[in-house]
RNA sequence: GGCCCUAUAGUUCAAUGGAUAGAACGCGGGUUUCCUAAACCUGAAAUUUAGGUUCGAUUCCUAGUGGGGCUACCA
């Protein structure tokens, strides 16, 4: 439709004052609810070309439409607005064709398909997934999705950092005060169990730091000299070095980790093509490092640490290898990387992670653009804000987190209450019920989290939990479910199908609200790829639901005497039913049939 | 100190440089013999400040102010 339009102005353009226009200069736009039109062109930019006053020009050009374009059934000029109506049996077409389409809004995969990398979730080994955690694989499960749908080639990956520091400190703690107890003794999920170690950790070192001070020790001596933090860093010391026990050790509790995470992936409903583990890529980290620094990319200290100077880039020096030649984060990140781009050549790499990791990220690409790796133009940080508590950021190694299993276990409840108060789902069985109230709390959960901008910081409130009604995942899944009641309806009694006939239907200003929403899906999926952004997915569904439920609260679809009339209801219905489906699909959240 | 992000109704979020800044929650008033009222209709309520660019700025630029982050031999 819009095509058509740029078309035909471009022709306007050359036919009355003869000059080929730029396509940047057709500033075309929907047309606002309170004036009459489709589509709006924005004449103030070709005034330069027609030389005459902006109602003029846009007079002009809406004259030439509307004696050469069939489906332009008229016009108006406001200021140097001109607003273009579109004949509603023009927009009748357009349903038939959407409907027409399979995968509608879909660019499939090409022979030679742009390859994206994907990384997202990322999480440490010492402690279970948070709230932080669970916007991370959100926005990384959706724009795997938006990406694919725009034609890409995705591979999900994520990167488990399951060495360091930070495991040890849970190892050391475990050995001391575990007492040999394993997670299944405790009833417990093995990621919280683990975690649990790693805050006492924190606990105890505080309190041997606090005792070191009052012996007369600076601040900084104590954190260095706590006997547990020396202890945690011979333990590291040993893993590095393949001593057995410490890595049977460490093997056992990764193992108890990774069933927790496994389970609380499964409930997000978020999967991957290919993990890849910090402890398998460190190495190579460390050779590249080494190689790199042989071909005089690096400089080392004195102390046998290595670095690279990025201070032409107007960065810093920043660490690569420590002086114990252990490995930082940074050395995997830069092993991780080349060990990607050789198993998939990718065109992009986009790493989800937290705006806090900037700097890091630059570094990254700039280091590995320093070694020689061109393919590093194509790493692209997503970086996306944080979530904080009413009260501030979440503080992990305080324990004072929003835990990512307790978080959906309480929407799910909460959306089984707000069923059982509305009196929903009587007649349903136990695992039916079930189901739907798991989608529903996952839906609420979802949207609120994804419908935001992914750059800006948000803030949760546990208290006041995630609504149910108004701008959430419910009303949207409530409005497809609705959709779904009625198009069974229509099957059971025979009122019609999707494919019957309805050639000689003029849709109403309602209907024809929606079919312009409809036919917006495609362009918005590819600028959601553009932008990486399920933000606008997630904008756009909920005005279609909102578009789609004033239609249907003020006509009838079953109800609707006239078979053509009807069909075509039922139609529209289905079409936003199927996209509605799409989007939240586009977003990782289900469509319940019913709810 | 240096660098990055951010600022819109009481609150949570929208708005490719375009018209009278759009929703939701909350607050006020309505709608159910009718396909699901988790819905629909309706009222009050907002662009951090000062400059600049532009026919036109919430949007772009400069400066100030507030909030957050980075600047670790943590990840």
């Amino acid at each position: 439709m819009e095509n058509l339009l740029r078309m035909g102005i471009r022709e306007a353009v050359k036919s009355l004052w003869g000059v080929d226009v730029n396509d940047d200069l057709l500033q075309l736009q929907k047309t606002r609810k309170e004036f009459e039109g489709d589509l709006t062109l924005v004449v103030f930019p070709l005034t330069r070309i027609s030389h005459h006053a902006p109602e003029q020009t846009a007079a002009e050009i809406g004259e030439y439409l509307l004696s050469h374009i069939d489906a332009v059934s008229g016009f108006n000029v406001i200021k140097g607005f001109l607003n273009i109506s579109i004949t509603p049996s023009e927009w009748a077409k357009r349903l038939q064709v959407i409907a027409s389409v399979s995968g509608y809004g879909f660019i499939p995969a090409g022979p030679e398909p742009d390859t994206v990398v994907i990384e997202y979730s990322s999480p440490n080994t010492n402690k279970p997934l948070h709230l932080g955690h669970i916007r991370n694989n959100l926005l990384g499960f959706s724009l795997a999705r938006i990406n694919g749908a725009a034609g890409s080639k995705v591979i999900r990956t994520n990167i488990v950092n399951d060495r360091g520091i930070h495991i040890c400190k849970s190892m050391v703690a475990w050995q001391l005060f575990g007492n040999g107890q394993k997670p299944e003794d405790t009833g417990m999920k093995g990621d919280h169990f683990v975690g649990d170690f790693y805050v006492l950790f924190e606990k105890k070192y505080r309190e041997q730091i606090e005792g070191l001070v009052a012996a007369g020790s600076t601040p900084e001596e104590a954190r260095e000299n706590a006997p547990l933090m020396l202890e945690a860093r011979r333990m590291l010391l040993k893993w590095e070095a393949g001593d057995e026990e410490t890595v049977t050790l460490w093997n056992m509790m990764n193992s108890w980790v990774y069933a927790g995470f496994d389970v609380t992936y499964k409930a997000l409903g978020v999967e991957f093509d290919k993990i890849y583990y910090e402890s398998e890529t460190y190495k190579t980290g460390r050779e590249l490092v080494l190689r790199s620094l042989e071909e005089g990319h690096l400089l080392k200290r004195e102390d046998g640490s290595v670095w690279i100077d990025l201070t032409a880039d107007k960065l810093d020096q920043k660490l690569l290898l420590r002086s114990d030649g252990t490995a930082v984060y940074m050395t995997q990140d830069l092993g991780t990387a080349v060990i990607r781009y050789n198993d998939y050549h990718f065109d992009r790499h986009i790493y989800v992670v937290g705006n806090e990791q900037n700097y890091h990220f630059q570094v990254l690409a700039l280091t590995l653009q320093r070694m020689g790796y061109d393919w590093a133009k194509g790493l692209h940080h997503f970086s996306y804000g944080m979530v904080e508590l009413p009260e501030g950021k979440m503080k992990s190694r305080e324990g004072k987190v929003v835990d990512a299993d307790d978080l959906i276990a309480e929407m799910t409840a909460t959306a089984t209450s707000m069923s059982e108060e509305l009196g929903k789902l009587a007649g349903y069985s136990g695992s039916e019920k079930e189901n739907i109230c798991r989608q529903i709390g996952l839906g609420a959960l979802k949207y609120f989290i994804l419908k935001v901008d992914p750059k800006k910081n948000m803030t949760f409130n546990p208290a006041e939990s995630i609504d149910f009604n108004g701008n959430t995942g419910p009303f949207i899944q409530y409005t497809y479910a609705r959709i779904r009641s009625v198009t069974r309806k229509a099957d059971e009694t025979g009122a019609g199908t999707v494919n019957d006939n309805c050639n000689d239907v003029t849709p109403n200003p309602k209907e024809t609200a929606v079919i312009k929403l409809l036919n917006d899906f495609p362009g918005l999926v590819q600028e959601a790829a553009k932008e990486q952004s399920p933000a606008l997915i997630a904008n756009y569904c909920y005005e279609l639901a909102r578009e789609y439920n004033q239609f249907y609260h003020d006509f009838s679809i079953l109800g609707e005497e006239d078979r053509s009339l009807r069909n075509f209801r039922l139609k529209l219905s289905e079409m936003t039913g199927r996209v509605l489906e799409s989007g939240l699909w586009l977003l990782g959240i289900e469509a319940p049939e019913r709810m």
